[in-house]
DNA sequence: CAATGATCATAC
DNA sequence: GTATGATCATTG
């Protein structure tokens, strides 16, 4: 598919009959080349996705499909469904946030309404032989969006009061707040201690395994 | 061996 | 540098 999605149900359609594809047969459809490893290529798989999908080519801070509302995020698996990894939400605004409020982040406008395209992506595999799974559509419930705003609140609260360094990857529930950058000697503007500016490693926000794999439990049960 | 901290590619 | 897409890899 090389066009967006009219509805919702047409991106869904479609993303479920990607269900059961390798990387590699996908990536064949698109003409695209699998590495071998996804080492220098991190963000590959999530790509291929969204060149399949038809999701709107881009790097602004918005949804992958803006006129449905809906964000796509693949996320690794193994056999079991548990996720392999945290997942990446967006980066975290570290200054200018005085009277942000959680209904008008950026964070809460991707959350509110997500495809996921889960990836059976176990060790043994090559990266071409991992399987699509099952793509469903997800709306934090009202508990989910309670933990999801108490941790944004909480962090957003530290990095307002210039406490940014005392944020680990430890605070919050199912939301964590770690590096975004190319590396560690990226440097961004923050609040310091005392109000003043100060230049500090990039950050951006992150869903924990616990959470988002209760996310996948809650669409396809135990087991 | 899970989890936190670090890192990679690309467009602009 | 920022924002997109994330996974790598060292640490505890």
């Amino acid at each position: 598919m090389s066009h967006p999605p009219l509805s919702e149900s047409e991106l869904l359609t479609a993303a479920q009959a990607l269900s059961g594809l390798t990387l590699a047969q996908l990536a064949h459809d698109n003409n695209i080349q699998v590495p071998e490893t996804l080492l220098r290529n991190k963000g590959w798989i999530g790509n291929l996705l969204e060149i399949a999908l038809g999701a709107h080519a881009g790097s602004k801070p918005m949804q992958d499909f803006p006129e449905l509302g809906i964000e796509l995020k693949t996320i690794p698996i193994d056999s079991l469904g548990k996720p392999l990894e945290t997942t990446f939400v967006c980066v975290t605004p570290l200054t200018s946030i005085s009277g942000l409020q959680w209904h008008q982040s950026n964070i809460a406008n991707k959350l509110s309404k997500v495809l996921w395209v889960p990836i059976l992506s176990e060790k043994k595999f090559t990266v071409g032989e991992r399987l699509i799974g099952t793509p469903f559509l997800w709306q934090p419930s009202s508990y989910q969006a309670h933990l999801l705003q108490q941790d944004w609140e909480e962090i957003m609260e530290l990095i307002a009061m210039g406490e940014i360094d005392s944020i680990t990857g430890k605070t919050g529930q199912v939301l964590q707040l770690r590096p975004k950058a190319a590396n560690s000697k990226a440097l961004t503007d923050a609040i310091g201690r005392d109000g003043q500016p100060v230049k500090t490693l990039p950050r951006g926000f992150y869903l924990k395994i616990p959470f988002t794999h209760d996310i996948l439990k809650q669409e396809f049960g135990y087991n």
